[in-house]
RNA sequence: CGGGACGUAGCACAGCCUGGUAGUGCGCCUGCUUCGGGAGCAGGAGGCCGGAGGUUCGAAUCCUCUCGUCCCGACCA
């Protein structure tokens, strides 16, 4: 994109509401504009990064064989009072009415609507089992929305949900979709730990909740370092075998981790010091498993083997993606703004150049800019340096590729490492092999 | 849901106590100079002071109500 032409308005100083980093660069990048407390619209270089980390979630979900669907967000009230949670929610759900009175509501969860569309066509446990999963926008009224979109009341999330036909199946089930997490998060480049989780008003009795290390995180957690040891690729754990389940299982749960609620000193204090682990910690996705839970009260039966009626034995499980970008910056940044990981940048590279309208220098940056269109922001402002540096620190492309007359008449660019603040002077190509972008 | 604050120009704020019709910095526009880390000078645009009602000759300022936003706590992906 130009970024004369776009609407990515980057501030210098910060609406006062906001509070933490992440709310303040999100704001002052101009990721995203609050329209009301906890709702948030998200403009193009926001847009570009939400979709990047819902593609990479995406990506490993469908690689865990689960399979993509997209439900509304609008629900009626029906299907929740089958369930009991119509009464039992609370004011955290947004409850409306259509023009006809009747009741409706902005969808907090799924595992109603989902349930109801696999009772309606699923009628064999030979159907089973089965992993469904949306990304989508729900809705929970928070009392108090805070930290900008991190705890929003609208959010982006990602959520599954499977069937497995008895409690061996739903725990591999479980066992791979948990895999599947760690894969996601590794490849977003961030260290998340599993730790056992309360299950909240969605129930069950096997949940773990995924939280991430950023500084201004909600609470203190302890774990052991073996969980950053660990290589969650597909040539490590074949997520078809159940043996390398079980092998990756073990390591999540035999290793030490634990929320400050659940922190047990004595335990903690057998681990070598070496490897303790302590810091602030955001929850950034959540697993369960609850058995019939749904399937019973909403009576979602399949015919089993014997013929007799059987309830398919569910989880849900769930990926903070809007909170996910907030995390994000959490976890990855410094005085100057963001830095993000290469694998969700809005934009992997920014073109500044530095002399708007002489002619070499322009020429050079159109021809780069031809090359990179799809993943580049184009800094062709008619500003001063200065203000292109500080934006695109404050913006955290990986990569900065500034060019201006001086180097320009020799044919060289300048590279800039944002993680890094390394930079050296070398010719378009080679700055484009560095950055691995030759291709696109 | 308990406790506490704040709404004045796009943003950050002053003015309010002690009523007399609004100001500063940044941003924005124009011109000149500048031009590799948020430039300088000059000129300019922009606000029915969140909304409604009240007190008063007169309300940003005092009173009441209302809407909105933020902070602490409890709660949550």
């Amino acid at each position: 994109m130009r970024l004369s032409q776009s609407l990515i308005p980057t501030i210098k100083e910060v609406p006062s509401e906001a509070q933490i980093a992440s709310h303040r660069l999100m704001l002052r990048a101009g990721l995203v504009r609050q329209t009301s407390a906890g709702i948030y619209a998200w403009l193009p270089a926001g847009l570009r990064l939400l979709n990047n980390i819902a593609d990479i979630v995406r990506e490993e979900q469908d690689a865990a064989g689960a399979q993509e669907v997209l439900m509304p967000t609008i629900q009626p009230a029906t299907l929740w009072q089958e369930s009991g949670r119509y009464e039992d929610y609370g004011k955290e759900m947004l409850r409306i009415k259509d023009r006809h009175e009747r009741d409706m509501l902005y969808g907090p969860t799924n595992e109603e609507m989902i349930t109801d569309l696999y009772r309606q066509s699923v009628k064999s446990y030979k159907e089973l089992p089965q992993v469904a999963y949306q990304i989508q926008w729900k809705f929970r009224d928070e009392v108090r929305p805070r930290f900008g979109v991190m705890r929003g009341r609208e959010f982006y999330m990602k959520d599954a949900y499977s069937f497995d036909i008895d409690y061996e199946g739903a725990f591999v089930t479980y066992r791979r979709m948990m895999l599947a997490y760690m894969r996601t998060f590794q490849r977003l480049g961030v260290k998340a730990i599993p730790m056992v989780a309360d299950t909240g008003p969605i129930g069950g009795d096997l949940s773990h909740e995924f939280i991430i290390l950023a500084p201004t995180g909600e609470s203190q957690v302890f774990y052991d370092a073996a969980f950053e040891d660990v290589d969650y690729g597909a040539a490590n754990f074949d997520s078809a075998k159940p043996d390398d389940l079980g092998r990756f299982f073990g390591i999540m749960t035999d290793n030490y981790a634990a929320t400050e609620e659940k922190h047990d000193l004595d335990v903690w204090g057998k681990i070598d010091d070496s490897r303790k682990r302590e810091g602030r910690g955001i929850e950034i996705g959540h697993i369960f498993y609850f058995g019939t839970k749904y399937s019973k009260a909403m009576n979602f039966a399949v015919t089993g083997p014997d013929g007799q009626k059987l309830f398919p034995e569910m989880g849900s499980y769930g990926i903070g993606v809007s909170r996910m970008a907030g995390a994000l910056i959490e976890a990855s940044h410094d005085e100057a703004g963001i830095i993000w990981p290469d694998s969700v940048a809005p934009f992997k590279a920014a073109i500044l150049n530095l002399k708007q309208g002489d002619p070499t220098t322009d020429a050079l940056c159109e021809d780069l800019y031809g090359k990179l269109r799809k993943v580049a922001l184009y800094d062709d402002r008619s500003e001063r340096a200065g203000v292109k540096f500080a934006d695109a620190d404050l913006m955290g492309h990986p990569w900065q590729i500034i060019i201006g007359p001086r180097g320009a008449a020799n044919g060289l660019v300048e590279l800039k490492r944002r993680a890094t603040g390394e930079r050296e002077e070398l010719s378009l190509d080679a700055a484009l092999a560095k950055i691995g972008l030759n291709a696109s």
